[in-house]
DNA sequence: GTTCTTGCAAACGCTTTGCACCAGT
DNA sequence: ACTGGTGCAAAGCGTTTGCAAGAAC
Protein backbone atom coordinates (compact mmCIF):
# COMPACT_ATOMS: atom_id res chain seq x y z
CA UNK A 1 0.00 0.00 0.00
CA UNK A 2 1.67 2.83 -1.63
CA UNK A 3 0.63 5.94 0.52
CA UNK A 4 1.65 9.60 -0.67
CA UNK A 5 1.89 11.69 2.05
CA UNK A 6 0.44 15.13 2.10
CA UNK A 7 2.62 17.69 2.97
CA UNK A 8 1.25 19.21 5.84
CA UNK A 9 1.81 15.55 7.41
CA UNK A 10 5.40 15.24 7.06
CA UNK A 11 5.51 19.13 8.48
CA UNK A 12 3.89 17.58 11.84
CA UNK A 13 5.96 15.68 11.68
CA UNK A 14 8.89 17.49 11.57
CA UNK A 15 7.05 19.81 13.99
CA UNK A 16 6.47 16.71 16.15
CA UNK A 17 10.33 15.32 16.80
CA UNK A 18 11.34 18.89 17.35
CA UNK A 19 8.85 19.62 20.03
CA UNK A 20 9.91 16.23 21.37
CA UNK A 21 13.15 17.63 21.35
CA UNK A 22 14.64 15.15 19.17
CA UNK A 23 16.57 15.94 16.22
CA UNK A 24 15.52 15.62 12.70
CA UNK A 25 16.92 12.60 10.77
CA UNK A 26 15.93 10.20 8.20
CA UNK A 27 15.05 7.30 10.31
CA UNK A 28 12.97 9.27 12.50
CA UNK A 29 10.84 10.46 10.59
CA UNK A 30 10.58 7.04 8.91
CA UNK A 31 9.42 5.45 12.08
CA UNK A 32 7.36 8.28 13.36
CA UNK A 33 5.44 7.91 9.85
CA UNK A 34 5.07 4.30 9.91
CA UNK A 35 3.58 4.09 13.31
CA UNK A 36 1.22 6.90 12.75
CA UNK A 37 -0.07 5.00 9.45
CA UNK A 38 0.10 1.46 11.19
CA UNK A 39 -2.81 0.41 12.94
CA UNK A 40 -1.20 -3.41 13.20
CA UNK A 41 0.97 -2.57 16.60
CA UNK A 42 4.04 -3.42 14.81
CA UNK A 43 7.38 -5.34 16.81
CA UNK A 44 10.42 -3.32 16.39
CA UNK A 45 11.65 -5.72 14.04
CA UNK A 46 8.55 -5.12 12.26
CA UNK A 47 9.32 -1.49 11.85
CA UNK A 48 12.91 -2.85 10.65
CA UNK A 49 11.83 -4.56 7.89
CA UNK A 50 9.14 -2.66 6.56
CA UNK A 51 11.23 0.44 6.26
CA UNK A 52 14.83 -1.76 5.45
CA UNK A 53 13.79 -1.48 1.99
CA UNK A 54 13.76 2.28 1.11
CA UNK A 55 15.95 2.59 4.03
CA UNK A 56 18.66 -0.03 3.35
CA UNK A 57 21.03 1.48 5.88
CA UNK A 58 19.15 1.53 8.45
CA UNK A 59 19.82 -0.79 11.85
CA UNK A 60 17.55 -2.40 14.02
CA UNK A 61 19.36 -0.83 17.03
CA UNK A 62 18.51 2.28 15.88
CA UNK A 63 14.75 0.78 15.70
CA UNK A 64 14.91 -0.07 19.17
CA UNK A 65 16.62 3.50 20.22
CA UNK A 66 14.22 5.50 18.32
CA UNK A 67 11.11 3.41 19.72
CA UNK A 68 12.44 3.97 23.30
CA UNK A 69 12.79 7.18 22.79
CA UNK A 70 9.36 7.92 21.10
CA UNK A 71 7.81 6.01 24.05
CA UNK A 72 9.65 8.05 26.77
CA UNK A 73 8.67 11.05 25.31
CA UNK A 74 4.83 10.39 24.40
CA UNK A 75 5.05 9.55 20.44
CA UNK A 76 3.92 6.43 21.12
CA UNK A 77 2.93 3.78 23.24
CA UNK A 78 4.46 0.89 24.60
CA UNK A 79 1.81 -1.74 24.55
CA UNK A 80 1.96 -4.92 27.28
CA UNK A 81 2.50 -8.05 25.53
CA UNK A 82 0.94 -11.55 27.60
CA UNK A 83 4.05 -13.09 25.28
CA UNK A 84 6.48 -12.68 22.94
CA UNK A 85 8.07 -9.21 21.51
CA UNK A 86 7.40 -5.65 22.45
CA UNK A 87 4.65 -3.91 20.31
CA UNK A 88 4.81 -0.40 19.74
CA UNK A 89 1.20 1.52 19.14
CA UNK A 90 1.36 5.13 17.30
CA UNK A 91 -2.22 5.94 17.69
CA UNK A 92 -2.50 8.40 21.08
CA UNK A 93 -5.99 9.09 21.14
CA UNK A 94 -7.94 7.30 23.78
CA UNK A 95 -8.78 3.37 23.08
CA UNK A 96 -8.23 0.01 24.77
CA UNK A 97 -6.96 -3.02 23.02
CA UNK A 98 -8.21 -6.32 22.10
CA UNK A 99 -5.94 -9.20 21.90
CA UNK A 100 -6.48 -12.38 19.84
CA UNK A 101 -5.60 -15.31 22.12
CA UNK A 102 -5.13 -17.91 19.01
CA UNK A 103 -3.12 -15.89 16.60
CA UNK A 104 -1.92 -13.36 18.50
CA UNK A 105 -2.87 -9.92 16.19
CA UNK A 106 -4.00 -6.97 18.22
CA UNK A 107 -6.95 -5.13 17.58
CA UNK A 108 -8.28 -1.69 18.70
CA UNK A 109 -10.85 -0.58 20.45
CA UNK A 110 -12.14 2.65 20.22
CA UNK A 111 -13.88 3.71 23.41
CA UNK A 112 -17.32 4.66 21.64
CA UNK A 113 -17.53 0.33 21.75
CA UNK A 114 -16.66 0.28 25.64
CA UNK A 115 -16.85 3.35 28.04
CA UNK A 116 -14.82 3.00 31.13
CA UNK A 117 -16.12 5.00 34.03
CA UNK A 118 -13.65 7.78 35.00
CA UNK A 119 -10.49 6.01 37.36
CA UNK A 120 -10.44 7.03 41.20
CA UNK A 121 -7.84 9.88 41.31
CA UNK A 122 -6.40 7.43 44.20
CA UNK A 123 -6.66 3.52 44.52
CA UNK A 124 -5.92 3.52 48.43
CA UNK A 125 -2.53 2.88 49.94
CA UNK A 126 -1.70 6.37 48.69
CA UNK A 127 -1.45 4.86 44.62
CA UNK A 128 -2.16 8.07 42.44
CA UNK A 129 -3.39 7.27 39.28
CA UNK A 130 -1.86 8.66 35.86
CA UNK A 131 -3.24 5.97 33.43
CA UNK A 132 -5.67 2.88 32.76
CA UNK A 133 -4.48 0.41 30.03
CA UNK A 134 -7.47 -1.88 29.23
CA UNK A 135 -7.21 -5.12 27.25
CA UNK A 136 -9.65 -7.19 25.91
CA UNK A 137 -8.74 -10.83 25.47
CA UNK A 138 -10.53 -12.39 22.15
CA UNK A 139 -10.67 -14.73 19.65
CA UNK A 140 -10.74 -13.35 16.12
CA UNK A 141 -12.96 -14.58 13.60
CA UNK A 142 -10.90 -16.35 11.83
CA UNK A 143 -9.20 -17.96 14.65
CA UNK A 144 -12.72 -18.76 15.79
CA UNK A 145 -13.15 -20.39 11.99
CA UNK A 146 -9.84 -22.53 12.95
CA UNK A 147 -11.22 -23.37 16.63
CA UNK A 148 -14.40 -24.76 15.14
CA UNK A 149 -13.27 -26.57 12.40
CA UNK A 150 -9.67 -28.43 12.98
CA UNK A 151 -9.67 -27.85 16.82
CA UNK A 152 -7.35 -26.90 19.69
CA UNK A 153 -3.52 -26.76 18.95
CA UNK A 154 -3.24 -26.27 23.04
CA UNK A 155 -1.05 -23.52 22.57
CA UNK A 156 -2.42 -20.74 24.73
CA UNK A 157 -2.81 -20.37 27.97
CA UNK A 158 -6.10 -21.24 29.66
CA UNK A 159 -8.33 -18.35 29.26
CA UNK A 160 -7.72 -15.76 32.13
CA UNK A 161 -10.56 -15.25 34.62
CA UNK A 162 -11.99 -11.56 33.49
CA UNK A 163 -10.85 -9.08 35.95
CA UNK A 164 -14.77 -7.29 36.37
CA UNK A 165 -17.45 -8.18 37.78
CA UNK A 166 -21.14 -7.83 37.42
CA UNK A 167 -20.86 -4.87 39.71
CA UNK B 1 7.33 -14.95 57.72
CA UNK B 2 6.92 -18.80 58.52
CA UNK B 3 3.95 -19.49 57.63
CA UNK B 4 2.49 -22.69 59.06
CA UNK B 5 0.16 -24.04 56.59
CA UNK B 6 -3.17 -26.20 57.83
CA UNK B 7 -3.21 -29.20 56.33
CA UNK B 8 -6.81 -28.87 54.81
CA UNK B 9 -4.48 -25.65 52.84
CA UNK B 10 -2.32 -28.62 51.34
CA UNK B 11 -4.67 -30.67 50.90
CA UNK B 12 -6.73 -28.68 48.59
CA UNK B 13 -3.15 -28.24 46.61
CA UNK B 14 -2.61 -31.68 46.34
CA UNK B 15 -6.66 -31.52 44.84
CA UNK B 16 -6.08 -28.63 42.30
CA UNK B 17 -2.90 -30.28 40.80
CA UNK B 18 -4.94 -33.35 40.28
CA UNK B 19 -8.41 -31.64 38.84
CA UNK B 20 -5.51 -30.07 36.45
CA UNK B 21 -3.92 -33.55 35.65
CA UNK B 22 -0.61 -32.83 37.05
CA UNK B 23 1.64 -35.14 38.62
CA UNK B 24 1.85 -34.09 42.27
CA UNK B 25 5.69 -33.46 42.45
CA UNK B 26 7.68 -31.45 45.24
CA UNK B 27 8.46 -28.59 42.61
CA UNK B 28 5.06 -27.94 42.41
CA UNK B 29 3.18 -28.26 45.42
CA UNK B 30 5.63 -25.88 46.86
CA UNK B 31 5.50 -23.45 43.97
CA UNK B 32 1.58 -23.59 43.67
CA UNK B 33 1.69 -22.74 47.39
CA UNK B 34 3.88 -20.17 47.13
CA UNK B 35 1.67 -18.71 44.81
CA UNK B 36 -1.43 -18.79 46.57
CA UNK B 37 0.34 -16.52 49.69
CA UNK B 38 2.21 -14.27 47.59
CA UNK B 39 0.53 -11.24 46.69
CA UNK B 40 3.31 -9.58 45.44
CA UNK B 41 3.08 -11.17 41.69
CA UNK B 42 6.63 -12.34 41.40
CA UNK B 43 8.76 -13.28 38.64
CA UNK B 44 9.83 -16.94 37.58
CA UNK B 45 13.02 -16.08 39.05
CA UNK B 46 11.63 -14.41 42.43
CA UNK B 47 9.99 -17.72 42.88
CA UNK B 48 13.03 -19.57 42.40
CA UNK B 49 15.23 -17.50 44.85
CA UNK B 50 12.78 -18.14 47.59
CA UNK B 51 12.19 -21.89 47.50
CA UNK B 52 16.18 -22.39 46.79
CA UNK B 53 16.75 -22.65 50.27
CA UNK B 54 13.97 -25.33 51.35
CA UNK B 55 14.06 -26.86 47.89
CA UNK B 56 18.27 -26.96 46.74
CA UNK B 57 17.65 -28.82 44.24
CA UNK B 58 15.53 -26.98 42.53
CA UNK B 59 16.16 -25.58 38.81
CA UNK B 60 15.30 -22.63 37.40
CA UNK B 61 13.79 -24.23 34.12
CA UNK B 62 11.88 -26.34 36.22
CA UNK B 63 9.82 -22.78 37.95
CA UNK B 64 9.67 -21.53 34.31
CA UNK B 65 8.20 -25.21 33.20
CA UNK B 66 5.72 -25.60 36.00
CA UNK B 67 4.39 -21.52 35.95
CA UNK B 68 3.59 -22.20 32.17
CA UNK B 69 1.80 -25.35 32.93
CA UNK B 70 -0.28 -23.72 35.70
CA UNK B 71 -0.36 -20.57 33.79
CA UNK B 72 -1.81 -22.87 30.74
CA UNK B 73 -4.14 -24.89 33.07
CA UNK B 74 -5.26 -21.96 34.94
CA UNK B 75 -3.72 -22.27 37.95
CA UNK B 76 -2.21 -18.78 37.89
CA UNK B 77 -2.45 -15.81 35.58
CA UNK B 78 0.68 -14.24 33.71
CA UNK B 79 0.70 -10.40 34.06
CA UNK B 80 1.47 -8.80 31.21
CA UNK B 81 4.85 -6.68 31.89
CA UNK B 82 4.87 -3.12 30.43
CA UNK B 83 8.53 -4.18 31.15
CA UNK B 84 10.62 -6.36 32.56
CA UNK B 85 10.18 -10.42 33.04
CA UNK B 86 6.94 -11.67 33.57
CA UNK B 87 5.12 -11.73 36.12
CA UNK B 88 2.86 -14.15 38.17
CA UNK B 89 -0.31 -14.12 39.85
CA UNK B 90 -1.97 -17.27 41.98
CA UNK B 91 -4.78 -15.22 43.01
CA UNK B 92 -7.89 -15.69 40.63
CA UNK B 93 -10.24 -13.40 42.14
CA UNK B 94 -11.15 -10.78 40.12
CA UNK B 95 -9.36 -8.55 40.63
CA UNK B 96 -7.18 -5.44 38.77
CA UNK B 97 -3.85 -4.48 39.12
CA UNK B 98 -2.16 -1.40 39.78
CA UNK B 99 1.66 -0.93 38.16
CA UNK B 100 3.90 1.68 39.37
CA UNK B 101 5.79 3.26 37.10
CA UNK B 102 8.51 4.57 39.64
CA UNK B 103 9.61 1.33 41.51
CA UNK B 104 7.62 -1.11 39.35
CA UNK B 105 5.93 -3.25 41.62
CA UNK B 106 2.53 -4.33 41.29
CA UNK B 107 -0.43 -4.04 43.30
CA UNK B 108 -3.24 -5.48 43.12
CA UNK B 109 -7.30 -3.47 42.86
CA UNK B 110 -10.22 -5.33 44.27
CA UNK B 111 -13.34 -4.92 42.08
CA UNK B 112 -15.30 -3.29 44.84
CA UNK B 113 -12.82 -0.18 44.19
CA UNK B 114 -13.38 -0.11 40.64
CA UNK B 115 -16.40 -1.82 38.88
CA UNK B 116 -15.84 -2.27 35.28
CA UNK B 117 -19.26 -2.65 33.43
CA UNK B 118 -19.85 -6.21 31.83
CA UNK B 119 -17.76 -6.19 28.74
CA UNK B 120 -19.55 -7.04 25.51
CA UNK B 121 -20.13 -10.58 24.22
CA UNK B 122 -18.34 -8.95 20.83
CA UNK B 123 -16.15 -6.65 19.92
CA UNK B 124 -17.14 -6.22 16.29
CA UNK B 125 -15.21 -7.56 13.36
CA UNK B 126 -15.99 -10.98 14.76
CA UNK B 127 -14.43 -10.47 17.97
CA UNK B 128 -15.50 -12.81 20.64
CA UNK B 129 -14.01 -11.72 23.99
CA UNK B 130 -13.28 -14.36 27.19
CA UNK B 131 -11.39 -12.22 29.05
CA UNK B 132 -10.49 -8.56 30.63
CA UNK B 133 -7.51 -7.48 31.95
CA UNK B 134 -6.95 -3.72 33.45
CA UNK B 135 -4.09 -2.05 34.21
CA UNK B 136 -4.04 1.18 36.30
CA UNK B 137 -0.67 2.93 36.01
CA UNK B 138 0.10 4.60 39.30
CA UNK B 139 2.83 6.08 41.58
CA UNK B 140 3.08 4.35 44.69
CA UNK B 141 3.50 6.30 48.03
CA UNK B 142 7.06 6.17 48.45
CA UNK B 143 7.61 7.01 44.75
CA UNK B 144 5.34 10.15 45.09
CA UNK B 145 7.71 11.03 47.89
CA UNK B 146 10.91 10.32 46.27
CA UNK B 147 9.61 12.41 43.30
CA UNK B 148 8.71 15.40 45.47
CA UNK B 149 12.21 15.29 47.07
CA UNK B 150 14.92 14.08 44.67
CA UNK B 151 13.23 14.89 41.30
CA UNK B 152 12.78 13.01 38.12
CA UNK B 153 15.49 9.99 37.78
CA UNK B 154 14.48 10.53 33.79
CA UNK B 155 14.10 6.56 33.80
CA UNK B 156 10.31 5.07 33.11
CA UNK B 157 8.45 6.75 29.66
CA UNK B 158 6.50 9.58 29.00
CA UNK B 159 3.24 9.05 31.23
CA UNK B 160 0.46 7.20 28.72
CA UNK B 161 -2.73 8.65 27.77
CA UNK B 162 -5.49 7.19 30.08
CA UNK B 163 -7.39 4.69 27.71
CA UNK B 164 -10.75 6.07 29.32
CA UNK B 165 -12.97 8.77 28.63
CA UNK B 166 -14.93 10.16 30.38
CA UNK B 167 -17.92 8.69 28.52
C1' DG C 1 6.59 -50.68 33.02
C1' DT C 2 5.15 -46.58 31.05
C1' DT C 3 4.76 -41.85 31.07
C1' DC C 4 5.72 -37.52 32.86
C1' DT C 5 8.88 -34.45 35.42
C1' DT C 6 13.25 -32.94 36.86
C1' DG C 7 17.70 -30.72 36.48
C1' DC C 8 21.49 -29.42 33.87
C1' DA C 9 23.42 -27.04 30.05
C1' DA C 10 23.02 -25.11 25.91
C1' DA C 11 20.42 -22.56 22.67
C1' DC C 12 17.26 -19.07 21.67
C1' DG C 13 14.80 -14.56 20.98
C1' DC C 14 14.45 -9.93 22.18
C1' DT C 15 16.69 -5.80 23.66
C1' DT C 16 20.41 -2.87 25.17
C1' DT C 17 25.11 -1.13 25.05
C1' DG C 18 30.06 0.35 23.72
C1' DC C 19 32.22 2.59 20.39
C1' DA C 20 33.83 4.89 16.11
C1' DC C 21 31.95 7.53 12.49
C1' DC C 22 28.72 10.80 10.76
C1' DA C 23 24.93 14.28 10.64
C1' DG C 24 22.00 17.91 12.72
C1' DT C 25 22.10 22.07 15.05
C1' DA D 1 32.39 23.19 16.79
C1' DC D 2 29.48 20.84 19.57
C1' DT D 3 26.08 17.58 20.57
C1' DG D 4 23.61 13.88 19.66
C1' DG D 5 22.28 9.98 16.37
C1' DT D 6 23.64 6.09 13.53
C1' DG D 7 25.26 1.53 12.51
C1' DC D 8 27.77 -2.38 13.66
C1' DA D 9 29.01 -6.00 16.71
C1' DA D 10 28.90 -7.88 21.04
C1' DA D 11 26.93 -8.52 25.35
C1' DG D 12 22.89 -8.94 28.22
C1' DC D 13 18.69 -10.73 30.15
C1' DG D 14 14.71 -13.66 30.29
C1' DT D 15 12.98 -17.84 28.65
C1' DT D 16 12.71 -22.25 26.28
C1' DT D 17 14.47 -26.72 24.84
C1' DG D 18 17.18 -31.31 24.28
C1' DC D 19 18.36 -34.89 26.82
C1' DA D 20 19.53 -38.42 30.38
C1' DA D 21 18.29 -39.82 35.02
C1' DG D 22 14.67 -40.26 38.21
C1' DA D 23 9.90 -40.16 40.21
C1' DA D 24 4.78 -40.62 39.82
C1' DC D 25 1.29 -43.24 38.26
Amino acid sequence: METVEPRHARRSQVETLRAAGLRITGPRLAILRLLQHDTNHPTAEQVFRRLRSRYPSLSLATVYNTLTAFARRGLCRRVPPFEGPQRFDGMLDPHHHALCTGCGRLFDVPVEVYGLPPPPAELGDGLSVHGVQLTFQVLCASCQAEAAGGGDRGKADHTVQPTHEEV
